[in-house]
RNA sequence: GGCCCGUUCGUCUAGGGGUUAGGACGUUAGAUUUUCAUUCUAGAAACAGGGGUUCGAUUCCCCUACGGGCUACCA
């Protein structure tokens, strides 16, 4: 068998969606598991919804999952040029090889001329019941036809699907898949612009790029016929590519395909990064930047309509490679459920080290204003609070105290407990830590509880105040771990702070 | 409307002619953590309905219902 080689085919028209995401996935990892090769080709056949920098920004959505094009545009390849509106000059001539062998025909109709057809009749196809009322190389006398091309009329190639056959195909998730063609409308091949649409696009370039095999969503399903039959007319049959119908990731609540606009009513992401509509400059929210890790979009993408057959639910990018399968592909739709995903965020945040995590870290501490000055520090803090954080902008709060003052303090649940034996407790404890030079977690922590035990006091009464004094609230890991790691300095002014602001409180 | 695809806990799913129908998320209760989270233990929670086939169907077949997709000179 011939080397395997697959396709994801984005058309550059704005954000890419997490569906959109899983396609590559899945594409992806069956070229790396089979030792084939994955191409990025562009399918820009529609000018007029190109949006500019949305070619750049899928690519750059591919590196941040840890997808590499093997052939694309910018990435090389034999099988260029990768994007279809720089292979316009090709299509035409299928087009015209399938005009003439019969298989496809000249229209002329309008776009008015189609929409009043189509209000006139309600389930109007342009098909072999149809085709003859309307304007197009098979109604019209050749002389006709000839005269309106001459006089350069407006005409786009239509494909002539057959009146009475059965099309069906072997799907690798679905099995076998059959249509009447009687059913099956003349759809477009080539536009009056001279442009392909996606039918005979996606066609010619599978072909000509050798591709073996095509993965792409549920949507696709009811072109399928149109395609095939283009593969047979063509007469490239036995090259066809095996097809692969993905199942659609569907609205958490509610029913239907999840869009981008469910993502803003229901406050989740849909999109893998952000992404700015150059128009209106409206943003759109990414998962990469709320806060997830590309290890953890990976695996939960994966995990949506396929599975290993085991309990296993965390998988490596090189896992996924290692066990992926059609077979274990499930047909039926998914309905997305971001509590899920983020749990497998907080997951891969605890399983991945501090080296790994250390970077997204600093970066988002530095779009907070946060300044990290000593990364080891920063390595030690992100071990000490990675348990309590599902998202990685969860390490501002959840971090962020290591490095500069609370930015909030709620003393509420200690400030009607606050007495003067406390302040003086307080103040005994900074001299002590002034005085002590071990300040090793433990050394603070049995200097504390004797103070506490000489002033007669419950430990448990003095160390949430001194808590929130640190932190800022009821969070954060043990608190002599985190007077240690702040310094007798820090300490003490964190702890005079407290002080001042409980007095004012009280 | 027509065509195509689908249907196991609320959600993602495993399973498959005879099972206590398994796991995970979420949820509930408890334990641990002098905070919060983590962690641990336990609990509630599902085979859409009707016909077949069969000694026996959640599993195989058919129908119905429901859900979804498509129905553009968009992909």
């Amino acid at each position: 068998m011939s080397k395997v080689r697959v396709r994801f085919a984005p058309s550059p028209t704005g954000g890419l969606h997490l569906g959109g995401v899983r396609t590559v996935l899945f594409n992806y990892l069956f070229a790396r598991q089979q030792g084939g090769e994955f191409i990025l080709r562009i399918e820009d056949t529609d000018q007029t919804r190109f949006v500019p920098g949305a070619e750049e920004y899928i690519i750059e959505c591919l590196k941040w999952c840890g997808i590499t094009p093997d052939e694309g545009p910018g990435f090389g390849g034999e099988f260029g040029p990768y994007r279809q509106s720089e292979r316009k000059a090709l299509y035409r001539q299928y087009a015209e090889q399938l005009l003439v062998d019969g298989y496809a025909y000249y229209a002329f109709d309008t776009p008015e001329d189609l929409e009043k057809k189509r209000a006139e009749l309600p389930n109007f196809q342009y098909g072999h019941a149809h085709r003859n009322e309307m304007k197009n190389s098979i109604s019209l006398s050749s002389q006709e036809v000839e005269e309106l091309l001459r006089n350069g009329t407006p005409y786009v190639i239509r494909i002539k699907v057959p009146q009475d056959e059965t099309v069906s195909f072997d799907d690798m998730i679905r099995d076998e898949v059959s249509f009447e063609t009687s059913l099956v409308d003349d759809k477009v091949l080539l536009k009056a612009d001279g442009m392909p649409t996606y039918h005979l696009a996606v066609v010619v370039d599978d072909y000509l790029m050798k591709i073996t095999h095509a993965f792409r969503g549920e949507e696709w399903l009811p072109s399928a016929p149109v395609h095939i039959l283009l593969w047979k007319y063509l007469g490239w049959e036995n090259e066809m590519p095996k097809w692969a119908h993905l199942p659609l990731i569907l609205k958490p609540d509610g029913h239907g395909k999840l869009s981008k606009r469910d993502g803003a009513r229901l406050g989740f992401p849909v999109y893998a990064m952000n992404w700015t509509d150059p128009k209106t400059t409206e943003l759109t929210e990414g998962f990469r930047e709320i806060g997830f890790l590309p290890e953890a979009f990976v695996n939960l993408l994966a995990m949506l309509g396929w599975n290993d057959g085991s309990d296993q639910e965390l998988f490596s990018m090189d896992e996924l490679i290692e066990k992926f399968s059609l077979e274990r592909v499930n047909k039926s739709g998914a309905k997305f459920d971001f509590e899920k995903a983020q749990w497998y965020n907080a997951e891969w945040i605890k399983k991945l080290d501090s080296a790994r995590l250390l970077e997204s870290i600093i970066q988002i501490f530095k779009s907070n204003n946060i300044e990290v000055t000593d990364q080891g520090k920063l390595s030690v803090v992100i071990d000490l609070v990675k348990d309590r954080c599902t998202l990685l902008t969860d390490f501002i709060s959840q971090g962020g105290y290591f490095f500069e003052n609370p930015r909030v303090f709620d003393f509420s649940s200690v400030v009607n407990k606050w007495t003067s034996e406390k302040v003086s407790f307080f103040i005994a404890y900074t001299e002590i830590l002034n005085a002590i030079t071990d300040h090793s977690p433990s050394n603070l922590e049995v200097s504390f509880k004797a103070l506490a035990e000489e002033k007669g006091l419950k430990i448990g009464d003095v160390m949430l105040p001194f808590r929130i004094m640190l932190v800022g609230g009821k969070f954060g890991p043990a608190v002599f771990e985190i007077a240690s790691l702040l310094g007798k300095e820090e300490t003490i002014q964190r702890i005079n702070k407290g002080l001042d602001m409980l007095s004012r409180e009280v």
